[in-house]
DNA sequence: TGTACATCAGTGAACGCGCGTTCACTGATGTAC
DNA sequence: TGTACATCAGTGAACGCGCGTTCACTGATGTAC
């Protein structure tokens, strides 16, 4: 429920509209895909004149910064979040299961960290579940690992996340999934593959 | 060089529009960003009337399943390419080269396979890079591979090629890439860590 | 406590723009005779 | 070979639309006295 719904909306002063567009974003970011992402459908999700965002983001590429970064705090969150003891494999379910229940968000996300320099807040905010996953792969390690062989093992699992975030999705595989019982299983089984049966990225061979 | 400059431009009947537009559609793409893909900019690129592509597609969804399809048959050509003897760590590869030869390109064909059920053509041009995945699969491991491994072993190694091809461009690598002596060596580090080193997806250890 | 007033966060009308798409048209091409 | 004509693949003007953004405005809030 959108703070919106929460406070009385018919107020003239809103309260906190900067947080209610940016849920209104992600409701129409996962409701009507990212191109229907526009200044205008977000103030009318908001229930909002066209000019109001204007007192809160400087344009439209800046309530879009504020969306990603808002969107890897909430990953961060979900990856900070996998119960004890913490592994590379859980939280690398916990990074595809973010993913598929916001895949779109998850597309503008990236699509923002790609497409140019993030501001320095939302680069913290995307290091963030990077640094819980290199914290826990230096502690399977139990600190023996080169920083070299650590940077590795960070993009290998970043990678194989990834992957496995924007692809598991396809129908194609859904023979596979009911053949192993079930998309957790189905996600096991494909981490095994990739290596991350023990929580810790393969070393080389 | 486009057709459209081969052939006399300046003809009335172009001679091969269609294949112009898609030409122009990939120049647009990759140029100016996936957001800048509209007929009339396409039309424009190509030197042609807004209506003119109406001739050649029924609207503008066509022209862009026409641009993913494209793409998918690229990409298995690029895969197919690879010298002798085939190996998944080298399809990877030439994956991957793909992928950052034409990274706009790339989304454009994920973000049309994710989104719709792509016409049967293009499913077609789609499962052609993974029929080659799957032949280097099965010639790795000598035909002993149960189909339900093979399956894990083609969704791994597609995993982990997507996610490199769309991670290893973020420039925060690039300490990383320099320290081991340029991309290449990166790309063929961070496959091994996935357990590509012998061009067969690693079984369960 | 009550009042004047500056400031803040909204409104809603308006702008210019590029878009997808349609339409009547026209020039080029190829075929029948 | 030459001509009439159907067909095809273009043109360019026009449409309605939703967009990002600006602007003068106004209602609500908080503070100084």
């Amino acid at each position: 429920m959108s703070i919106a719904e929460v406070t009385d909306s018919r107020r003239y002063h809103h309260g906190d509209l900067r947080r209610a567009l940016l849920e209104a974003a992600m409701v129409i970011i996962e409701r009507d895909g990212p191109n229907a992402l526009t200044l205008r459908a977000v103030a009318r999700e908001a229930g909002v004149s066209p000019a109001a965002p204007y007192h809160h983001f400087k344009d439209k590429s800046e309530l879009l910064y504020a969306v990603a970064k808002e969107g890897f705090h909430r990953l961060k969150a979900a990856m900070g979040s996998v119960v004890v003891p913490i592994s590379t494999h859980a939280m690398g379910v916990a990074y595809v299961g973010f993913a598929h229940a916001n895949p779109a968000l998850y597309r503008v996300m990236y699509d923002c960290a790609r497409s140019r320099e993030m501001i320095p807040d939302s680069e913290a905010e995307e290091e963030g579940g990077i640094k819980l996953l290199r914290e826990s792969l230096i502690e399977a390690s139990c600190g023996t690992i080169s920083d070299i062989d650590l940077e590795l093992a960070v993009i290998a699992a970043w990678c194989a996340a990834h992957g496995l975030a924007e692809i598991s999705t396809f129908p194609q595989f859904q023979p596979l999934k009911d053949a192993l019982g079930g998309e957790q299983a189905f996600l096991r089984a494909v981490f095994e593959h990739l290596g991350y049966t023990h929580g810790l990225g393969q070393t080389n061979a």
